[in-house]
DNA sequence: ACCGTTTTGGTAAGCGCTTTCCAAGAAAGG
DNA sequence: CCTTTCTTGGAAAGCGCTTACCAAAACGGT
């Protein structure tokens, strides 16, 4: 922004109101010294006259101090992230906080250029709701530029995993995943298939991981895994592999609703009928997809909690060692998994 | 952010490399004034080594630029706007510009206090992408705080209707309404009913009008109308109030797909049949609902698409009278709309 | 009436950068 | 070899604020 004529400054009220600049500046955002009656109230009215709004970066640059958080997404239009985003954008909102928001689509090094360019805007924090990826080499990466964002005095906070020595709101992917597994053995299903993720996202490993076990434990039998992307293509495609090389399974288990709804349009191309044919369980509940048919078995997270739990641990005091805030699914059996006679 | 002792300054920059700050900043953001080479290279690898990142704050304020952009959406977890905000942000980073998201729940006077905000982030631009409403006072305090927005330097550009004085991509919500009505009535379909969506929201009020008039000029019955909520549950009442009031119709039209998908809950919820006992149609072509069923016939538009129109208007030279650039909806026949024997 | 406290307004420093202006050295031209 | 013109580094001003710090005024107690 060319900085015309036409913005208003401090100076220019304190001029209209006939004070100096401190005066102004102290009648317009209450600070600790008080300003006279009759001269807080000129200063007002010249602003209000002025239309004057302060300049937030002077501000930030005097205070050393902004109101900016850094959010960082996979992909704000995937439904999972939406709903993250919502909760903080609403806690940000209740916070006076401004939310900074990133999309990485997936790709490792832009986590790492976000997070720098949060750094230059100063920001107050960031929050990585991303899944990790098992990949050493970015971890170290990122946890030397999360040092160097906690050096410059910011914050951050992680959603999902415990892998960064930071605040995180950890979701309980492997224990929400064992206990739908548990339900599923429960209703009488035994030969189980996995539409498991890609094999990097620990997001999709613990929830890959915790349904297997928790088949196995419960005494079912250990369910066939294929891997594919963690989108409704993926599941299309996952689902169509698994019905090629395992058409004995009762029941599929997508890691997350998002890859569910592939798996039903897949079934249903190759004329499977939902869930006599084959049952079907998702993961996330997501909000948008509770209307598909069959209703989908899943594990309900509440994102948008979770994302505004995530803002909370923002505004709080920062402890000595980075705090862990659990979060756990619960399981909701709907149509997609029907009692087996 | 409380400056930390941590934050390196380009002071520390110049200093290790044993030049003026001048130079140093000469030599980091390649100015017009050229460095000798080898003081450059000293400089660039002092900032490598101390892990130097600019004060973007500072930076903005010396140059009077920022590269912020401010993006207004009703509701980010409403899928409609999240494809949007998809395409904003990756336009943005193309760009080089940041994003910087605001959530108005629908609440007009939150519209007016973001744009405020992003006035005082000295914001390059902003982006309305909420529909308007049918209220001429907020309308008019709204179009002061774009002007105050444009003597400050700044840009604003809207996304659907061009009811402001600034460059727009306008959605031609009715004209699509239209097209959709057409086709329906070539199908055999008579009578509709609308779900109509809320009186003052002037996109659902084009979706309606528009469809009506389709209807009647192909020679189909006045549509019934029904409003509700421009969300599920509000189509889901919608619909329920529809079969109640009009059981006669044959196919209903819901303003939007997220209205849709409660609508055929709805019909479901009272043992009607889709589409043998009720047509369906929507608008959008939400992606991650077209695998509902039966599958929706629907108006695509194409979100993300225009997300990054609204960030390339941004981007370029401000016109002499605002711009308007129109986007069409394309017509999609599914299954929840078959030929009518 | 005097002196010590409190207010409370103003002056000015400083936040971290960019950029103008100046000066010194290098290159070029006669 | 001297003058003119480039080139390039550095000093310093300034972006719009906040906030010590200072000083004047008001107030209280004796």
């Amino acid at each position: 922004m060319r900085d015309v004529a036409g913005a208003v400054t401090l100076s220019d009220v304190a001029a209209e109101a006939g004070v100096s600049v401190a005066t102004a500046s102290r009648a317009l955002n209450g600070s600790s010294r008080r300003v006279r009656d009759d001269l807080g109230e000129r200063v007002r009215a010249a602003a209000e006259r002025l239309n004057y709004t302060p300049n937030a970066q002077a501000q930030a640059m005097a205070r050393g101090a902004t109101t900016v958080v850094g959010l960082l997404v996979h992909d704000i239009s995937d439904p999972y992230f939406s709903a993250i985003a919502a909760g903080v954008s609403r806690a940000a909102e209740d916070l006076g906080l401004l939310v900074l928001l990133g999309s990485t689509r997936g790709r490792p090094e832009e986590e790492l250029r976000y997070l720098n360019t949060i750094r230059a805007q100063r920001g107050r924090a960031a929050i990585l709701t991303g899944s990790r990826r098992d990949d050493p080499v970015h971890l170290q990466r990122l946890v030397a530029e999360v040092e160097a964002f906690g050096r410059a005095g910011g914050r951050v906070v992680a959603v999902t995993q415990a892998r960064l020595p930071v605040d995180t709101v950890v979701i309980e992917n492997r224990a929400s995943a064992t206990a739908l597994a548990r339900e599923l053995v429960g209703l009488g299903y035994r030969r189980f298939g996995v539409l498991a993720g890609p094999r990097a996202l620990l997001t999709a490993r613990d929830r890959h991981r915790g349904f297997h076990d928790g088949v196995v434990a419960a005494g079912g039998k250990p369910p066939v895994a294929v891997h594919g992307d963690f989108t409704r293509d993926g599941g299309y495609a996952a689902m169509g592999e698994l019905l090629d090389t395992a058409p004995h399974v009762e029941c599929a288990f997508a890691v997350n609703d998002v890859m569910a709804v592939g798996a039903i349009a897949a079934s249903r191309a190759r004329g499977l009928r939902l869930p006599e044919d084959v049952a079907l369980a998702g993961f996330d509940d997501i909000a948008t997809l509770r209307d598909v048919t069959p209703a989908l078995t899943t594990v309900r997270l509440p994102l948008e909690e979770i994302g505004a739990q995530a803002m909370a641990m923002v505004a709080e005091e920062p402890a000595a060692s980075p705090r862990r805030r659990r979060v756990k699914g619960q399981v909701v059996l709907r149509d997609s998994t029907p009692r087996r006679a």
